[in-house]
DNA sequence: ATGTTTGTTCCGAT
DNA sequence: CATCGGAACAAACA
């Protein structure tokens, strides 16, 4: 059992031996042997429910990739962090992949999950989601209505490419104040969001020209395809040219035609 | 070369 | 003290 002049010689020698090494990879050696029970999602997470009581979490970020593979495979692109399975006597692997690093991953205890749970706002998604409840979170964010579904801690699941198309299909400007919304916009927005969101999910997701999203399986979405202003030219509905601009540092589509700022 | 990017967090300003 | 907005994180691409 190492105190501490047996913990200090080991850091000592770590140091004289280990200081300026740069860590080109790390690879966790069997036992842990932890049973992936189900795969689940909070917010944007995509959450691992793993065997006595421990949860793998990863976020994507932008440009993030959980790719099932064989293991015999050749290796993918910006590999970082790889799971070896085994499943009804065969084995395969999760790789999770991301060029540019802002992706994470995490292991948590159970009890960190409602901890989790509580940084989000509600899920789009959610049946229990009612239109007041929408409102109200909105409002209680006194920013523009861009800025305030962005943000997860307000309402949770609406990217940047998604809460474009949302405001241009409710004929909102990105620019409204959220204290200006009544009940009836709200409704409509929930609603829009709803639908946007769903179809997107059958459509198996986005995948814009740098290519980056891709599912499990390492094939692209379909949903760019669908778009109804983000990364347009002109307005679906009366052919305005699309305005571009940046709103909140994030880059924002908008019919100036029949998303006008009423306040 | 510079500007752009699907997301989130942190820090300074208000 | 609470809240907001923008910079930063890092890499690839046009």
């Amino acid at each position: 059992m190492p105190e501490l002049p047996e913990v200090h010689t080991i850091a000592v020698d770590l140091n004289k031996h280990l200081s300026n090494a740069v860590i080109k990879s790390i690879e966790i050696k069997n036992n842990f042997n932890k049973k992936i029970i189900e795969v689940t999602r909070i917010s944007k997470n995509i959450v691992l429910e793993l065997s006595s009581e421990t949860f793998l979490i990863f976020h994507l970020a932008m440009t993030g990739r959980l790719l099932i593979r064989k293991s015999d495979r050749p290796n993918d692109d910006w590999e970082r962090i790889i799971l070896t399975l085994a499943k009804n006597g065969k084995t395969g692997q999760l790789r999770f992949c991301d060029t540019r690093m802002f992706g994470k991953a995490e292991v948590i205890k159970k009890e960190m999950i409602n901890k989790l749970k509580s940084k989000y706002g509600p899920d789009i998604l959610a049946d229990s989601l009612s239109p007041e409840e929408f409102l109200s979170v909105l409002v209680a964010k006194r920013t523009n209505i861009k800025n305030a579904l962005l943000d997860q801690s307000v309402v949770s699941g609406i990217g940047n490419i998604y809460a474009n198309d949302l405001l241009w299909m409710s004929k909102t400007h990105p620019l409204t104040k959220t204290n200006s919304i009544k009940i009836a916009k709200a409704k409509e927005l929930l609603n829009n969001a709803k639908e946007i969101i769903k179809e997107a999910i059958l459509h198996r997701g986005s995948t814009l020209s740098d290519k980056m999203f891709v599912d499990a399986f390492g094939k692209y979405g379909t949903h760019q395809n669908y778009f109804r202003v983000y990364d347009q030219r002109n307005c679906k509905n009366c052919g305005t040219k699309i305005k571009f601009e940046k709103i909140n540092s994030r880059g924002t589509y908008y019919c100036p035609t029949c998303q006008v700022l009423k306040q």
